[in-house]
DNA sequence: TCTGGGGTCCTAGGACCC
DNA sequence: TCTGGGGTCCTAGGACCC
C-alpha cells in the first residue's frame, strides 16, 4: 500500500518556547540547561547561540565561553509540556495514527488524509500554518513514503522547513548524505564504518553485506534497507514502557557517607513517586553509579513480585551500593531505575509520552 | 572541553531446567 | 575424567536517541 509519513519536529524547542515567552529573548543566543558551576549541559539552543557553535549535550561551561553572551535559562519542562499538548492536538486534528518520539518530534501516518489537503506538500504546509498560528512555534516537517525518509527529510529543512521526497526519490535523496544521518548511526558506528571506506548514506546502500555485517553487526541488513529507502515499520501509536528511573550528578563528587546516601533516598522518592503517578511497580532495582573518573556501573536485584513502596527501593538500593562501594571511592552521579514493570505500568505506559517529561531537543 | 537526564534496544555470559 | 542442546531468566555493559 502506498503510505504518506510525517516527521514534524519544533526546531531549538525549549530555547524557542523561551523566547515566545520572554521577549526580551528574542533575537538573542539563548542556551537552555543546568549551570556551568553544577556540572550542567545544553538541552537546547537557539539558533543565534548555535552560530557561535553551541550544541544539544554540550558542557554547558564550554557553551558559555563559545558564546559569552548567550542568555542561560534552566529549563521549565511543564510549560515545555504544556506547548507539546497542543501541537500534538493539532497533529491529532489531521489524523490519529501518531506516534510521539519525545516533547517536540512525532511521526504521522497521513496516507489517508493527504489527499483531501491537497497533496504532501499542502499538508505539511497546513501543519506548520497551525502550529505556527495557535502557538507561535515554527515547526520542520518532512515527508515522505516511510519513516526514514520522512525523519531524514524534517532534518534537512530545519529551521523551519518543508520538505518532501517524491515516491522512487527516496535513494537518490538519502545517498549523498553523511553516514550519520540514517537514524542509528552514532559516533561509534560511523567511526567503524569509515574504516570500512563507508562515508555516505549511498556508501551503505552499495556495500557488501557481509562487511555491513562485520562493522555494525546484526543492524547492517536493516541499515543497509533503510540507507536503500525502504523502510516498512509502522507509525507505532500505542507505547508500553519499560522502565522508570532517576538520577542526578552531584555539584562535586561524594564519598559514601550521610549526603551520598541522603542522594540515595531522594532519587529513590523520586522514582517511587513517577512509579505510583504511572499505577507502576517493577520487580528490578537497578543502581548505577558513575566514579570521579567518569566509569559508569550498575548493580540490579530482581525480586519475585513488583514493588513501588518507597522503603524497598531505598533498602534495595542501599544493599547494592553496600556491595560494591570501597572507602577511597568518589562518586560524580547516582541513579535508581526501576525495570521489568508489572501490567498496569505497562499498560498506562502509552499515555505518558503525551503527558510527561522529556527529551533533548 | 570535561562531559545531563529521560529513555530503548542489543549483546554476552552464566545459572538453571528439561 | 572429552564435550548435549534448546529455552528462559538474570546480570552487566554499551550504543544510541531526544
Amino acid at each position: 500500500m502506498r503510505r504518506t509519513i510525517v516527521h514534524a519536529d519544533l526546531d531549538a524547542f525549549y530555547a524557542s518556547v523561551e523566547q515566545l515567552d520572554d521577549p526580551e529573548l528574542r533575537g538573542k543566543p539563548v542556551v537552555v540547561g543546568g549551570s556551568p558551576s553544577e556540572r550542567g549541559v545544553v538541552a537546547a539552543a537557539s539558533y543565534e547561540a548555535r552560530a557561535f557553535g553551541v550544541r544539544s549535550a554540550m558542557p554547558m561551561s564550554r557553551a558559555m565561553r563559545l558564546c559569552p553572551k548567550a542568555v542561560r535559562v534552566p529549563p521549565r519542562f511543564d510549560r515545555y509540556g504544556e506547548l507539546s499538548r497542543q501541537v500534538m492536538k493539532i497533529f491529532a486534528g489531521v489524523t490519529q495514527m501518531i506516534e510521539p518520539l519525545s516533547l517536540d518530534e512525532a511521526f504521522l501516518d497521513v496516507s489517508e488524509q493527504v489527499d483531501s489537503y491537497g497533496g504532501p506538500e499542502a499538508l505539511g504546509r497546513w501543519l506548520k500554518d497551525e502550529v505556527k498560528r495557535a502557538t507561535g512555534l515554527t515547526l520542520s516537517i518532512g515527508v515522505g513514503s516511510n519513516k526514514t525518509v520522512a525523519k531524514v527529510a524534517s532534518d534537512a529543512g530545519k529551521p523551519d522547513g518543508l520538505v518532501y521526497v517524491p515516491r522512487g526519490t527516496e535513494a537518490a535523496f538519502l545517498a549523498p548524505l553523511p553516514a550519520r544521518a540514517l537514524w542509528g548511526v552514532g559516533p561509534k558506528a560511523e567511526a567503524a564504518l569509515r574504516s570500512a571506506g563507508i562515508t555516505t548514506v549511498g556508501d551503505i546502500a552499495r556495500a557488501e553485506l557481509a562487511t555491513l555485517e562485520r562493522v555494525l553487526g546484526s543492524r547492517g541488513p536493516f541499515l543497509q534497507q533503510m540507507a536503500q529507502g525502504h523502510d516498512d515499520r509502522a507509525v507505532e501509536t500505542e507505547h508500553e514502557r519499560k522502565s522508570v528511573g532517576s538520577e542526578t550528578t552531584f555539584a562535586r563528587d561524594l564519598a559514601d557517607g550521610p549526603e551520598l546516601r541522603n542522594e540515595l533516598e531522594r532519587v529513590a522518592q523520586d522514582v517511587a513517586r513517577r512509579l505510583a503517578r504511572a499505577g507502576a511497580g517493577g520487580r528490578t532495582v537497578v543502581l548505577k553509579l558513575r566514579y570521579s573518573n567518569f566509569k559508569t556501573i550498575t548493580r540490579q536485584s530482581s525480586r519475585e513480585e513488583a514493588t513501588d513502596d518507597l522503603a524497598t527501593i531505598v533498602s534495595t538500593a542501599n544493599v547494592l551500593l553496600d556491595n560494591v562501594v570501597k572507602p577511597e571511592d568518589k562518586f560524580r552521579l547516582l541513579g535508581i531505575h526501576c525495570t521489568n514493570l508489572d501490567e498496569r505500568g505497562r499498560a498506562s505506559g502509552q499515555l505518558r509520552l503525551w503527558e510527561e517529561d522529556a527529551a533533548a531537543d
